[in-house]
RNA sequence: GGGCAACUAGCUCAGCUGGUCAGAGCGUCUCCCUUACAAGGAGAAGGUCGCUGGUUCGAGCCCAGCGUUGCCCACCA
C-alpha cells in the first residue's frame, strides 16, 4: 500500500472548462489507477472492523447482463464502496465460476464451428483443453466487464471454480461429506436430459404448459371373472405402459375397493400386476386409477419404493426404447408412443382420448423434455444438512432482506429433498471415488490422501474413476471459504470468514444462498454471512429502449452510451429490495443529466476557488467554515450535515434506492437550486466572499463523498480536481479512501427559517409569472403577516426573486404561504385572482377544519405522544392565520 | 394444490415496519438561451394510495375478506 500511494492520478483528459461530463474519458484512467494503487485491497492490518463480501461468481462464458449490472455495480460496489470509506477494512472479493454445463454447452457450439465434436474422436482430455482454452479466452473479457462498471474488486485475489486449490477444495469437501454418511450413491429415479446427455437435479428442473393427448387405456383382468369392471387408467405416455408392474388406486375410493389385489394384465406385454393402494393416488384424477411405472416417472417410483415393487427400465438414455421393450425396441420415445397407440388401437384397448392442459417438466438449460430414469447416482443427504442453516436464521444470525423472502427459504429448507450431485458431462469438478472392477468396492480416499491404486476390500488394482463430475453449484456453495484458500487455514480464512454481506437475486436463493449457508455451517462450523441482500430482475422491455430490440442488452452498451455511473444510478435509483425493477431510457437520461448537474456544480465551485484563491488560504477543503458566515452558508451547511446523517441512515437500512433518491433531490433541489443561486450573492459581497467559497468547497467535498459509492467516476473525478493543490484535512489523495463524513451540529431553527423563505420565494415567482412579468425584470416584493420568521432571510428572497424586499403591505396580487402574506407589485388581474384565492382558501378551510377535528377528537390530546399534539396546535395556529389572511384578501379585491 | 409479492398522479416507481403520508422521474401546460449546466432554469395542472370491513385518538402503512396481475414451490398420471 505505501509503495501503491506513489502513483500519480491521472491527470483527468476532462477539464472543467467542458459543460457537459463525458464519462467515457476519464472512467478507464481512473479505474487503472485505482486498482494499480491497490486501494481495493484490505489493508494488512485492521482493528477488526472488517467488511467481507464475496462477488457472486459470474460465470466465465457470456457476457454480464444487466441483473449483474444491478447487483455487482449497483448494490454491491455501493456497498463496498461505503464500507472502504468507514475505514472498514473492506475485502469485495472477485471470482468467476466454471459454469459446468453451459460452458460446456456454449464451447461446444464454438468447436462445433470448427468442426471439431465429440462425435468426431475428440477424447475427454483434448475436450478438457480445449475447455480451458475457451476459459482463458473468456474470463478476461468478464472481468474487463466488471472493471467498466466500477466494482471495487481485488483483484489481487483471483478465483476461478475450477483451478487446483479450489479442485483440491471440491475433494476435500465431497470425502468429507461421504465420511460423514452425508453424500451418498444409490440407483434412484432422476432427471435425464436426452439432449445434454447429463442428469440433473429438481432445482434444475422447470416446468412448462403443454396440452397432451391423455390416453384411457383398458387393462384385461389376468383371471377370467365375471361382472367386474373393466380397469381403466389414464395416462400421456402409453410408452411407458411396457414397464408398468402395478396399478394402483387411492385406498379410499369406494370404486376400487372390492378389486383391491386382484391382477390385470399389462397391454402389449400382457404382464401381471397387481391392484394396489396408495395415498398418492388422486381418486379425481382420470379413472381413479394410477399406472405405475417407477422406471419412469418420479411419483411411481416413490410407490414403488414403498411397496416394494421392481424397476422396469425400456426406455434408455438416448431416448430410444430398449430390448426390454420387446416389439417397441429401437424406436425412439415419440414414435414409441403412436406404435403403442396403434397397437391398443387394434388391440381394442384404447378407451378414449381426450386434451389435458398439464406442466410438463423440461430442463432449464435447453428446454428438453424431461425423461426420468432410474440410475445410480452421487446424492447429498440434506434434512441433516438443513437443520442448522434453518435455524441460523430463524435465530436471526442471518438476516434475509427483504424479510419476506425468509419465509420462502424456510419453506424450501423444511421440505428439501437430497440433492443429486452427479452429472454426466466432462466439463466439472471431478469425483473422488473409485470403483474395483472385481468386487465393485467403491473406493473413496482420505480426504488428503493420493488416487487410491488398489481396492481397499480385494486388493485388486483394477480401479476405474468414476466418470461423472460435480453439479456447479456443488463448488459455489463453498465460495465464502475457498475463495480465502480453504482448506488451508491461511491468514485470509481466519482473517475474513465468517463475512459479512452477500448480495445476490433472489432467483438463487435455493441454488446457491442456502447452499451456501448449509455448507459454511459443516465445513466451518460458522454462518458464511450475517446479512443476504436479494434484489430482482431487471427488465427493459415495457419503454422503447433505444437498443432493446432483444431481450439482452450487454451493460457494456449502456456504459458506452450513458457512463457507468449514469447506468449504476439508473438501476438503483427507487428500486426496493427484492423487487423487480425496469430500466427505461428516461431513467438513463435522469442519471446522465444528474450526472451533469453534479458537474456543472463542480465546476462552478472550482471556477470560484481558482477566482478567489485567498479564500481557502491553507485551509482545509473539508474543514467546515465556522466564522462570517450569512445565513445562507449556514443554511447549507446544516442542510449538508443532515445529507450526511440521512445518507448513512438509508445505506445502514440497506435502502439503496432511497439512497440514490434523497441524494439527487438534496444536490440538485438544495445544492444546486437553491444554494448555488445564493452563493452567488455571497460571492459578489466582499465580507461574504471568503466564507462563500469556502462554504461551496466544503459542500462539494461533502456531496463527492456521499455520491461516490452509487457514481465513483464522477465523483472521483472532481474530487482530484477540488484536492488538486489543496489538501483535505486527512490529506487524502482518492475518493475510494476517504472517510465518510459523520454528521456534523445543525441549526434546525434556521433550516425552519430557510425552508420558509424558500417557500415565499416560490410565491413570488408564482405571482410574478401569473402578472407575466419578464423574468429578467427587477421587481418589489412586500411580505406581510407572520413575518417573524422571514425578516431575517430577505436578502435570500431578494437573491432568488430578483426583487426588493420589504416587510409590510403592499398593493399588488397577494398569495398567502403559510401565515404570510407574499405580494408583489404588480398588475392585478382581479377576476383570475378572486379565483385562485378562492380555491386557496377552499383547500385551507379544508386543512383548518381537519387540524380542528383531529384536535377536538377524543383520546387524541391525552393518547397521542406530546411532539405531536404540540405540532398539531402549531399547525392549527398557522391555519387560522392562514384562513383570515386570505378571506381579509378576498374582502378586499 | 400450497405459498409469496404487487396493485399509489397519464407512464415507471419510491414511500425506510401508524402521526406534513400524499412523493420523485418522465410526460403534459405556461414562461425563460439569467455569465455552473438548454443534458438547463422558473412556475402550474394532475391521485378519495385496487375494493370492503376492522383495530386505533390517528392507517397507502397493522388485521380479515375479496378482486386483478406476476412469481415461486409441488409426485396430479
Amino acid at each position: 500500500m505505501a509503495i501503491a500511494e506513489k502513483i500519480p492520478a491521472p491527470q483527468s483528459a476532462l477539464s472543467h472548462n467542458e459543460k457537459n461530463f463525458r464519462p467515457s474519458v476519464v472512467e478507464k484512467d481512473l479505474y487503472d489507477w485505482w486498482e494499480r494503487s491497490g486501494f481495493f485491497r484490505p489493508p494488512e492490518t485492521d482493528d477488526g472492523r472488517r467488511f467481507v463480501m464475496m462477488l457472486p461468481l459470474p460465470n466465465v462464458t457470456g457476457d454480464l447482463h444487466l441483473g449483474h449490472a444491478l447487483g455487482f455495480g449497483g448494490y454491491e460496489d455501493v456497498m463496498a464502496r461505503w464500507h472502504r470509506m468507514l475505514g472498514d477494512a473492506t475485502l469485495y472479493m472477485s471470482g468467476t465460476d466454471h459454469a459446468g454445463i453451459i460452458a460446456q454447452i456454449v464451447v461446444e457450439k464454438e468447436l462445433a464451428k470448427e468442426g471439431i465434436t465429440k462425435d468426431r474422436g475428440l477424447t475427454r482430455e483434448q475436450f478438457l483443453a480445449e475447455m480451458w482454452k475457451w476459459m482463458d479466452f473468456y474470463r478476461p473479457r468478464i472481468e474487463q466487464q466488471l472493471r467498466m462498471l466500477g466494482c471495487s474488486l481485488d483483484w489481487s485475489r483471483p478465483n476461478f471454480t475450477m483451478e487446483p486449490s479450489k479442485q483440491r477444495a471440491v475433494r476435500t469437501h465431497f470425502i468429507r461429506l461421504y465420511k460423514k454418511g452425508l453424500l451418498y450413491r444409490e440407483g434412484r429415479i432422476v432427471h435425464w436430459c436426452l439432449t445434454c446427455q447429463t442428469t440433473y437435479s429438481d432445482l434444475e428442473a422447470k416446468h412448462v404448459e403443454r396440452t397432451d393427448a391423455l390416453y384411457y387405456v383398458r387393462y384385461p383382468w389376468a383371471e377370467e371373472g365375471s361382472n367386474r369392471p373393466d380397469v381403466v387408467i389414464a395416462t400421456t405416455r402409453p410408452e411407458t405402459i411396457l414397464a408398468d408392474v402395478a396399478i394402483a388406486v387411492h385406498p379410499d375410493d369406494a370404486r376400487w375397493k372390492p378389486l383391491i389385489g386382484q391382477e390385470v394384465l399389462v397391454p402389449v406385454v400382457e404382464r401381471r400386476v397387481r391392484i394396489i393402494t396408495d395415498e398418492a393416488v388422486d381418486p379425481a384424477f382420470g379413472t381413479g386409477a394410477l399406472k405405475i411405472t417407477p422406471g419412469h416417472d418420479q411419483t411411481d417410483f416413490e410407490i414403488g419404493q414403498r411397496h416394494g415393487l421392481p424397476v422396469l427400465t425400456v426406455i434408455g438414455k438416448d431416448g430410444r426404447m430398449l430390448p426390454a421393450a420387446g416389439a417397441l425396441a429401437g424406436l425412439d420415445r415419440d414414435r414409441a408412443r403412436t406404435d403403442m397407440i396403434d397397437r391398443l388401437r387394434k388391440s381394442g384397448l384404447l378407451v378414449k382420448e381426450e386434451p389435458l392442459a398439464h406442466a410438463l417438466g423440461v430442463h432449464d438449460r435447453c428446454g428438453t423434455v424431461d425423461e426420468p430414469l432410474v440410475l445410480p447416482q452421487w446424492w447429498v443427504r440434506m434434512k441433516p444438512l438443513a437443520g442448522p442453516a434453518i435455524e441460523a436464521v430463524r435465530s436471526g444470525r442471518v438476516r434475509i432482506i427483504p424479510e419476506f423472502q425468509e419465509r420462502i427459504y424456510f419453506e424450501w429448507m423444511q421440505n428439501v429433498r437430497d440433492w443429486a450431485v452427479s452429472r454426466q458431462i466432462w466439463w466439472g469438478h471431478e469425483i473422488p471415488v473409485w470403483f474395483c472392477r472385481d468386487c465393485d468396492e467403491v473406493v473413496v480416499p482420505d480426504e488428503d490422501g493420493p488416487d487410491p491404486k488398489r481396492c481397499t476390500k480385494c486388493a485388486s488394482d483394477d480401479l476405474r474413476k468414476d466418470p461423472d463430475v460435480l453439479d456447479t453449484w456443488f463448488s459455489s456453495a463453498l465460495w465464502p471459504f475457498t475463495t480465502l484458500g480453504w482448506p488451508d487455514r491461511t491468514p485470509d480464512l481466519a482473517r475474513f470468514y465468517p463475512g459479512s454481506t452477500l448480495e445476490t437475486g433472489y432467483d438463487i436463493i435455493f441454488f446457491w444462498v442456502a447452499r451456501m449457508i448449509v455448507m459454511g455451517i459443516f465445513e466451518m462450523g460458522d454462518i458464511p454471512f450475517d446479512t443476504v441482500y436479494l434484489h430482482g430482475l431487471v427488465k427493459t422491455q415495457g419503454e422503447k429502449m433505444s437498443k432493446s430490440t432483444g431481450n439482452v442488452v450487454s451493460p457494456v452498451e449502456y456504459i458506452q452510451e450513458w457512463g457507468a455511473d449514469a447506468l449504476r444510478f439508473a438501476l438503483v435509483l427507487d428500486t426496493a429490495a427484492g423487487m423487480d425493477t425496469e430500466l427505461s431510457e428516461a431513467k438513463l437520461i435522469n442519471a446522465r443529466n444528474f450526472g451533469n448537474k453534479l458537474w456543472n456544480i463542480g465546476r462552478f465551485v472550482l471556477r470560484q476557488l481558482e477566482t478567489y484563491p485567498d479564500a481557502m488560504a491553507d485551509r482545509a477543503i473539508d474543514e467546515r467554515p465556522a466564522r462570517e458566515l450569512a445565513d445562507a452558508e449556514r443554511w447549507i451547511l446544516s442542510r449538508t450535515e443532515w445529507a450526511t446523517a440521512e445518507a448513512s441512515r438509508l445505506l445502514e437500512g440497506h435502502l439503496f434506492g432511497e439512497y440514490v433518491h434523497f441524494l439527487q433531490q438534496f444536490v440538485w433541489g438544495e445544492v444546486a437550486d437553491a444554494y448555488l443561486e445564493l452563493s452567488k450573492a455571497g460571492l459578489r459581497d466582499d465580507r461574504r466572499r471568503a466564507g462563500t467559497v469556502r462554504t461551496l468547497a466544503y459542500v462539494l467535498d461533502r456531496v463527492l463523498r456521499l455520491l461516490h459509492p452509487i457514481t465513483p467516476f464522477i465523483t472521483e473525478t472532481l474530487a482530484l480536481q477540488l484536492w488538486r493543490g489543496r489538501r483535505t484535512a486527512r490529506g487524502e489523495t482518492s475518493l475510494v479512501l476517504a472517510r465518510w463524513p459523520a454528521a456534523g451540529p445543525r441549526d434546525t431553527k434556521l433550516e425552519e427559517r430557510l425552508g420558509l423563505a424558500l417557500d415565499v420565494v416560490r410565491a413570488a415567482r408564482a405571482l410574478r409569472q401569473d402578472a407575466g412579468i419578464d423574468p429578467g425584470e427587477r421587481i418589489r416584493v412586500a411580505l406581510s403577516g407572520a413575518t417573524g420568521d422571514v425578516a431575517a432571510s430577505l436578502d435570500a428572497i431578494a437573491t432568488l426573486t430578483n426583487a426588493d424586499v420589504t416587510i409590510g403591505k403592499g398593493t399588488g396580487p397577494a398569495k398567502i404561504v403559510r401565515a404570510v402574506e407574499v405580494r408583489i407589485e404588480a398588475k392585478r388581474d382581479v377576476a383570475a385572482e378572486r379565483a385562485r384565492l378562492e380555491r386557496e382558501l377552499a383547500d385551507a378551510r379544508e386543512a383548518l377544519r381537519r387540524s380542528e377535528e383531529l384536535l377536538a377528537r377524543p383520546g387524541f390530546a391525552e393518547k397521542a405522544p406530546k411532539a405531536v399534539v404540540e405540532k398539531e396546535r402549531a399547525r392549527l395556529e398557522e391555519r387560522r392565520a392562514q384562513v383570515r389572511l386570505l378571506e381579509e384578501e378576498l374582502g378586499r379585491l
